[in-house]
DNA sequence: CGTGGGGTTGATTCTTATCAATTCGGGTGG
DNA sequence: CCACCCGAATTGATAAGAATCAACCCCACG
């Protein structure tokens, strides 16, 4: 097997040994191929699993009484997807895919396993889930702080670095009204809004493609500041002693 | 010295042994007093302790570009502030306190210790990030969902419920503008709002107390739906093999 | 007494939602 | 192969909600 799509990630923040990676590898061991716009988990199921993401996208979402839809995270390769639920009885989230993907499920208390016997990859966990709050605050400080325009900026930058994308083009498979969702917006304004930023020279979205024309301008429009993201925890670094050389 | 603030929240949830109380009371060995308005820790500092708050209220901030403040948390007694930021290199918020208050700082290393020490706790600590996680959401909800009146009526639900406040009628020692900063809205739409909802006999929030009118009113009003507060891990309880029975 | 912070209220402006009409492209069935 | 349909995107017109600006009150505090 391919190494896993989860210790790839985690092998950002540390180098990892042997058994740890054994214990991560275990997580991934059900694959399974999840079609575009496919379920994986309603909101108020039992939350008996979390799931890393091996391809593909994915997103949280709770649905509103209104028949309204809020967008909670995007989820990219990689990532631990209802990580958040996992402690508690039932399910908030809803968890869709947005592309064809395959994804681990990952029974709960295999979670505690871990717990016992790695406090180094607890402490991974942990930063994972630090991680996922630092993009929840600054979302929330994009909704309630940013007009629009920078709103949909400061989304778009983000996609890019979290993507780790060095090319100023890339994928983006969400639609208008999804993005709406995620940033508190109806799709009518994304529509008007992105039409802006194309008449301004900072960014083109169009067919699910994100061409980046100013890079420079559209991080400053946005007031964009990636120390959120980069998450190089202190604490993995520290214990870092069974440690092969970095990658 | 009484129980510690942070042992009377977990237990909360779960019944502890001795040895676990032991642990979480070595959290709190160096109460300190602040006085309000006082800045625990600043965004940018180093993140080298997380502080479990004893008594008094606290929350948790940005500053933006534009002078703006975005308060991210609101922090009750036996809560812990800051936890989110002890894996990465350098604070993402700055924690201070709106009244006096008692909290103990925490050397973030000896997090690592109960990682190491007790799974069961970590499970804990695992826990209480997810339900700070699941506060932020709802507020991403609040605030890019419902228009001032609703946000308002949802967030001082909130209150009384994190509170476990029986009684119609409580303390809340934030102003106007901090209110605002909150929930994305300005101090003076806050008092236009808070007047509407004295108008409907719903909730008075007068003088740093709240008097709620018509609870039931309010709650629908908001749409508010306390699933998101409560947190019966289905972890702890079933790793719970040496508790005495719950208080 | 003056001063300043917090709160209230009114008038105006700005941003975004909502409603509605139109286009475009990709499927589908005849 | 063509007519049709549907979802997504665009664009315009209007309306709602909240910010901003400004004036004023109240009260605690020097």
């Amino acid at each position: 097997m391919e190494k896993s799509c989860i210790v790839e990630q985690f092998n950002r923040y540390v180098s990892l040994n042997e058994d740890e990676c054994a214990l991560l590898d275990a997580l991934e061991r059900e694959p399974k191929e999840f079609s575009a716009g496919e379920v994986l988990r309603m909101e108020g199921d039992p939350a008996l699993h979390f799931y890393t993401l091996r391809s593909g996208w994915g997103y949280a979402s709770r649905a509103l009484a209104d028949g309204e839809r809020q967008v909670l995270d995007i989820f990219l390769p990689g990532q631990i997807m209802g990580l958040r639920d996992v402690g508690s009885e039932l399910a908030l989230s809803t968890i869709t895919v947005l592309t064809d993907s395959v994804a681990c499920p990952f029974p709960e208390p295999r979670l505690t396993d871990i717990f016992e016997k790695s406090p180094r990859l607890t402490a991974l966990f942990f930063s994972a889930m630090a991680q996922e709050e630092s993009i929840l605050i600054e979302r929330i400080i994009n909704i309630s702080r940013r007009d629009a325009a920078e709103r949909l900026a400061h989304f778009i930058v983000e996609m890019k670095m979290r993507l780790h994308e060095d090319a100023d083009e890339f994928e983006l498979p969400m639609n208008q009204s999804i993005i709406g969702d995620a940033l508190g917006l109806s799709s009518v304004h994304v529509s008007r809004t992105l039409k802006c930023l194309r008449d301004q020279n900072l960014v083109c979205v169009e067919d699910n493609r994100v061409r980046i024309m100013d890079l420079e301008g559209l991080t400053a429009f946005a007031q964009f500041n990636a120390k959120y993201l980069g998450r190089e925890s202190r604490w993995v670094r520290r214990a870092d002693k069974h440690s092969r050389p970095a990658a």
